[in-house]
DNA sequence: AGGGTTAATGAAAATGACTGTCAATTCCGT
DNA sequence: ACGGAATTGACAGTCATTTTCATTAACCCT
């Protein structure tokens, strides 16, 4: 039988779903996750919780990230630069369209395309096969003033 | 009317198929790549050179291949480390079974994938779209062997 | 509640891929 | 050959990300 800690830590904890302690700055990585709706480099979140007063060191931000990314608690796109870009995302297996101008994301899913790059892969003998696949574009209110 | 130049001008531009004059160097690139069947990075292709006992500037390295990809020459893949690594291959679109042992890549195609990609960008209202699709694996032969 | 253990933090330096600079070199039409 | 323009390449600069390591703080235990 397990005893549970105090509500706090077992909440936190929960919440993080990666290392072992409950800490401010993760803490303040995830909300921020939650706050936003695009895909943003680390950079670009460490600033946001900057302005939003709350104090991270950049070190910790990219740790927290990367741990997150591990645990797929969040999608990470490589951008065309070589930029990572993190994002809170619905825990099932999908792909992105995204707005090249604004980040604006949708989420996708293709039942077929899973199914076609599993068999792909199966015809030419190789295993333990993954993907990655994202569409990018100009969303509509991007795509109407160039 | 276009006069046509030297022989090994339009050769050389021909199959560079990028800047206007054909030099030693960028032959040397491009035959690497001819020579090589799997994405590698532009050290990599560097040092192959090198070996090779080919003198070129890895500054000309990178220029060179950045200015094949944009020509559709070679095909690049952003590495989740985000290097950036490339390739020469067919012309038409398609896109890569990789293995992530060895780097041996076999290409694929996809027709309904494509079409699914298009169908699902319109149905957003995303207009000028673009995908990257890509398997990653063991091969049959790094497979076996775990 | 206090204390010790140890993970976590973060400032600064290091890394490494890639790009900008610019003088020297090379290509190529004439 | 000649000369202007494109190209080269050594080197310095940029920038995202990692490493280092001394300090801080979570949390398990009593
Ligand atoms: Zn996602
Ligand atoms: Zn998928
Ligand atoms: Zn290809
Ligand atoms: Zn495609």
């Amino acid at each position: 039988m397990t005893t549970i800690t105090t509500t706090e830590t077992a909440v936190a904890t929960e919440r993080t779903g990666i290392g072992i302690r409950s800490t401010r700055q993760r803490t303040a990585v995830i909300t921020a996750l939650d706050e936003l709706d695009e895909f943003r480099s680390t950079q670009e979140i460490h600033d946001y919780l900057r302005q939003g007063g709350v104090t991270v060191g950049l070190t910790t931000v990219y740790r927290t990230l990367t741990a997150l990314a591990e645990a797929d608690e969040v999608d990470v796109i490589v951008r065309e630069d070589g930029e990572s870009v993190y994002r809170r995302c619905s825990g099932t297996h999908h792909h992105h369209l995204v707005c090249r101008q604004c980040g604006r994301t949708v989420e996708v899913e293709g039942p077929a395309v899973e199914r076609w790059a599993d068999s792909v892969a199966a015809d030419h003998g190789f295993t333990d096969v993954s993907h990655t696949l994202e569409l990018f574009g100009l969303c509509p209110e991007c795509g109407s003033a160039p």
